[in-house]
DNA sequence: GTAGTCAGTTCAGTTCTTGAACTTGCCTGT
DNA sequence: ACAGGCAAGTTCAAGAACTGAACTGACTAC
């Protein structure tokens, strides 16, 4: 037997909770963003990529999950940005670990001396 | 004024490429399966609630990842279990830290003793 | 007044995901 | 032998989600 006590059944733990709020393709990519300091819907957008409609969507999701909050920068054209709520600062810690894990395993670039 | 001098820009970094391994619904819950040491199709899917299509397939492009590999433990009922690679052992630190923030901030339950 | 910026929304088309069967190969009970 | 099961997938139609392009408002700049 390999198995030795490990209790198998409906795990449920906090990562499928996790995945809840952030498991989708953009959402991690928008909070990166948010991480750098960079709060500007359009920015945003041009830095992850992501379609508008999409970015959208998270960061609606981001905030009604409570990482991010929106704040109201300029009055009379009403322009909003995008802040990282205490929440939403502590999952940056595991993105810098995603992060290093990608740059080792996941980047087909670089990988050496070169650039 | 919260900007001090962040470079602003195309930005690229391992999260992107970490993300298109392992940037959906499934992988990591499956990854977090195959941590606890259950690397059998059908088990991984009770314990995930994966539809059978999505987990082959996310199953599969773990395998063309390098995350995963798969081993023949039954030769005539062919049967193949999957186990991680280094490559798959290495998120699982990440997959720790993301539960614990999991549990930290996205469980509905718990958080701490009022409610 | 014409053009441009910013933050989104709307739209129609494409792609992805899902649940429910179905298949293949073997093992079990009677 | 033969029905019935289990395990690991695959197939299929339907539905949900995503996408790029264009559009809306409310301004600012020329």
């Amino acid at each position: 037997m390999s198995s030795e006590a490990v209790p198998t059944g409906p795990r449920v733990c906090g990562i499928a909770d996790a995945l809840v709020l952030v498991g989708d393709r953009w959402s991690l990519l928008a909070l990166r963003e948010l991480g750098f300091g960079v709060g500007r819907f359009n920015e945003i957008q041009v830095n992850t990529g992501a379609p508008r409609a999409s970015l959208s969507a998270r960061l609606r999701s981001l905030e009604e999950g409570g990482l991010v909050q929106r704040q109201r920068y300029s009055e009379h054209p009403p322009r909003d940005e995008y802040l990282l709520t205490e929440a939403g600062r502590e999952l940056l810690p595991v993105l810098g670990e995603l992060r290093a894990w990608g740059e080792r395993h996941a980047s087909p670039r670089v990988r050496g001396t070169s650039s």
